[in-house]
DNA sequence: AATTTTAGTTTATCTCAATAAACCTCACGA
DNA sequence: TCGTGAGGTTTATTGAGATAAACTAAAATT
């Protein structure tokens, strides 16, 4: 199991994290219940399988994201694209618009990333 | 379970689906053994299970994709992007992006895309 | 001091993905 | 006719994700 690979559960959780870090656990349990009907050993359990794969730190009752939302992201990305297509942005973004219109604001704002990221 | 989404085995075994469609199912046990080291029974498992799900098609022995390489990639960046990105693709190429640089010849192409896709 | 709360762990259960052995039927060739 | 191969299905097992009840110890509160 790759060790950055989140499944869905997981992924329910760390959203909760990355939106309210750093947390007190029994606040998270709260939290978990409200927002997913976790019980508190699910929450706890979760959490221990998560800090483990050293995905999130519990210090002092604190809870940390290690592996922060833009990192997770990244990895996804990156995951998805090796995956389906090869490595190959286009390719991706050609399945991606298929079928698809952009707003003027999206696509001045694409190009602009792409002349950034040009050598 | 999300009809559309397959786990690693059966993504593994739809790329060689993919590739050789329409194949024989024996013809296809071949393959996956060679390729997967899965044994026959493995492979005619998953297939009746893509089969149930209309993923696949085996008729008079030849096995035939209903659902094509490109309309799963479409769905796989629908997935990731509105999950991790709330369907911003801006937000996707940022990330992805990140530390990256790209080939001239990968630039013009999305350019050339995002030309064509924007109203 | 007794009780409650906090902050966990251990143990358990269910579902299902992943894999495959054993079994089955039919057709064809020796 | 018998054996083999094609083309499957049934039954089984293991591992692991998802969830949680029961248990535990320490700290805080009454």
């Amino acid at each position: 199991m790759k060790k950055n690979k989140l499944f869905d559960a997981e992924y329910k959780f760390m959203d909760i994290v990355w939106e309210l870090e750093p947390i007190n656990s029994t606040q998270l349990v709260k939290v978990c219940l409200e927002k997913l009907a976790w019980n508190k050993s699910t929450t706890y359990t979760v959490l221990r399988k998560l800090a483990q794969r050293e995905i999130v730190k519990n210090e002092n009752t604190f809870v940390v994201a290690l592996v922060k939302r833009e990192d997770m992201q990244k990895y996804e990305c990156n995951e998805l694209v090796e995956k389906s297509f090869n490595g190959s942005l286009p390719a991706f973004i050609t399945a991606f618009l298929n079928d698809k219109t952009l707003s003027l604001k999206d696509a001045e704002e694409i190009k602009k990333m792409i002349e950034e990221a040009t050598r």
